[in-house]
DNA sequence: GTAAGGTGGGAAAGCGCATTCCCAGTGTCT
DNA sequence: AGACACTGGGAATGCGCTTTCCCACCTTAC
């Protein structure tokens, strides 16, 4: 990568570089008109593209704005993406992307990549996690970006605080009521649902997962019902698929005693997001049964592409787009700014999936 | 973004800050162990990160590489967006996102805004347009793709190469065969289906969409079949939606008039991407009109959300991440590498979308 | 008419790093 | 023992830009 540069800009048209910079990228001192526009042909004929390696460098302030994202094919994550490269638009900046497959050691080297391009703010989307086999990847992530932090960089994490994170300036979370949204769905569906409750959860640790657990539990206690089931598995569709699996022959051997004895009792299960719910449905279908009218299914996060998924799938509703939107704009705020920030809400969204409590024959 | 630099590393490890370039940055030069630690251990104290911008300006090389997408909450770019990311980490390198909704004016720009971070190779991913209100645009584009070929940088388009691109060094196009595999999904279908074609294609001058519909005709043409009737549409999922509305009057009324003479002939519906597709299957179920009962249906690039598709979508699978990967790679190798670039290859996939030519009953 | 205050331009000092060049010290070959 | 190539370290230069400081010039006010 060889390019003109602003002095040759500035022979060209006959000036000092000084002035060649004050006029081509913004300054306070705007030069006199018949030099600007001298100034200015020449950089076009020349085929000027300011360095922004050098403009970061002069000025330290790269413009640039740090994601981290589990996988970027995820629609959760995409979903985000979008609302962060909105913001980011908005504020001039650019994106750069680093997907990590939520391991914090890579989440650590993605933060200090991001250091090291001196970016000035950095997005953290994806579960946090306080899993034992986490810990010292935690510590390694925590300690990162403190000093990230400490250098001045502004810091937005989705959901939880990174574990150990100990930074106060710079340091945000945008906080999802993940516990309360669950804990409504489950008095939803406690309102007409009488059966059995089963969770399909992510793996012991896991913040976003263990609170939308706990929520959902405390929601089916608040309704005097017995805690749910749980079932833990890995937070990817196929985790989802093969409990559904199970879960699809605990259904039917429970049917088949059910015939003789006379009346059905569907269960209703929760999985704590939509990809998991998606994959066990998918499995669920597989083995023959039908939604809602073998079991009900909910989800969590109201994806884009469950739009098309049949039947309907009931969810809680959140505004991914508008989360990563505010993750940007709160990591990308001056000091100065005290805005209140504005509270994530949701919404629980009932579909077919959980249609009908006991269903009409 | 302050942070401690090379000569403060040094000053403390009691070196010249060249030597610490040497331990740090990895050189041809290796400093002795002894001092290669104090060194390390200096910068470990100090929490030491090198300023990439700095290294960059220095050696000018960025280590960045510019992606390019219309959405990257699209499953199609997203799944192209984690191949040029998996590709890009084997490179060491990071990716600099820009979503531009296919305007040739925004691309432009984002191509400027990589050329100003020196970004070492760009990929640009969504459909190339032809159309005559993108003229300008894409001159516009082109102009800047050759002056950053010209200056050096490496270009990977996917499917058709920009309109007026004139680059010859440093451009290269990733072809996908859309026109051969459409013609191929179009003779596996008329094997089996005998009745009306219809293509739901986006704007004309989309290359994407023009290298389909053409295929697909000639596809029709090669088993001496009549071209299909063609509509035209939005490139989107709510463009197919629409699309499918229509059409599903259509249906119904030919099925009426139908029900007095006797058979009904389904129509084959060919949609010349996937999201099109699931947007006129779910218009379709909308109008309480079956699949594949009522009509048969086909999209095109197997995106990963087709998967929970019902009914399951035939459709022409496209290697997606592995093209995102290959552009990556090709747009990254140092000029000598003249390893024959890998074709990209796809293969029709039929599902049940377009089972059965004449319904058993 | 002169002093005070603008104004518009240039010179120069970095920003943080890589790298070339130089130099002193060590070892090897004849 | 002397010339020789190495080796490992430091000084200095430059990557492309911003920004302070400085200077010459022109206004304005008294």
């Amino acid at each position: 990568m060889v390019a003109s540069t602003l002095s040759e800009v500035a022979r060209l048209a006959g000036v000092s570089p000084a002035t060649a910079s004050r006029v081509l990228n913004g300054s306070a001192r705007k030069p006199g008109p018949d030099i600007a526009e001298r100034v200015r042909s020449a950089a076009e004929s020349l085929g000027y593209v300011p360095n922004a390696q050098a403009q970061a460098l002069a000025k330290s302030s790269s413009g640039l704005i740090g994601l981290i994202v589990h996988d970027i094919a995820d629609p959760y994550f995409a979903a985000i993406a979008r609302g962060v490269q909105e913001a980011a638009r908005e504020q001039g900046r650019m994106v750069l992307l680093a997907t990590t497959a939520g391991a914090p050691a890579d989440e650590r080297e993605a933060v200090a990549a991001f250091a090291a391009r001196r970016a000035d703010s950095i997005v953290i989307a994806g579960s946090r996690s306080a899993r034992p086999e986490d810990r010292q990847g935690n510590a390694g992530l925590a300690a990162e970006l403190d000093r990230y932090c400490r250098n001045g960089g502004q810091v937005a994490v989705v959901g939880h605080g990174v574990v150990g994170a100990a930074s106060t300036e710079g340091y945000h979370v945008v906080t999802v009521p993940n516990e309360e949204l669950a804990a409504k769905l489950a008095a939803e569906l406690a309102a007409s649902h009488h059966g059995h409750f089963v969770i399909i959860g992510g793996p012991a640790g896991l913040f976003t997962s263990d609170d939308r657990i706990r929520g959902f539990q405390r929601g089916l206690a608040d309704t005097a019902l017995p805690p749910a089931e749980i079932i833990r598995t890995e937070f990817t569709r196929s985790g989802g698929f093969d409990v559904g699996i199970a879960l699809a022959a605990r259904i039917k051997a429970s049917q088949a005693a059910a015939n003789t004895s006379g009346d059905t009792k569907r269960i209703c299960i929760f999985a704590v997001n939509d990809v998991m719910a998606i994959g066990a449905a998918a499995a669920l279908r597989a083995e023959g049964l039908r939604i809602p009218r073998d079991a009900i299914i909910a989800g969590f996060d109201d994806i884009e592409s469950l739009r098309d998924f049949r039947p309907p799938l009931s969810t809680v509703h959140l505004p991914l787009e508008e989360i990563g939107r505010q993750a940007t704009r709160r990591a990308g705020e001056t000091a100065g700014e005290n805005a209140v920030p504005p509270a994530i809400t949701g919404h629980v969204t009932l579909r077919r999936s959980t249609e009908g409590a006991f269903p009409a024959p």
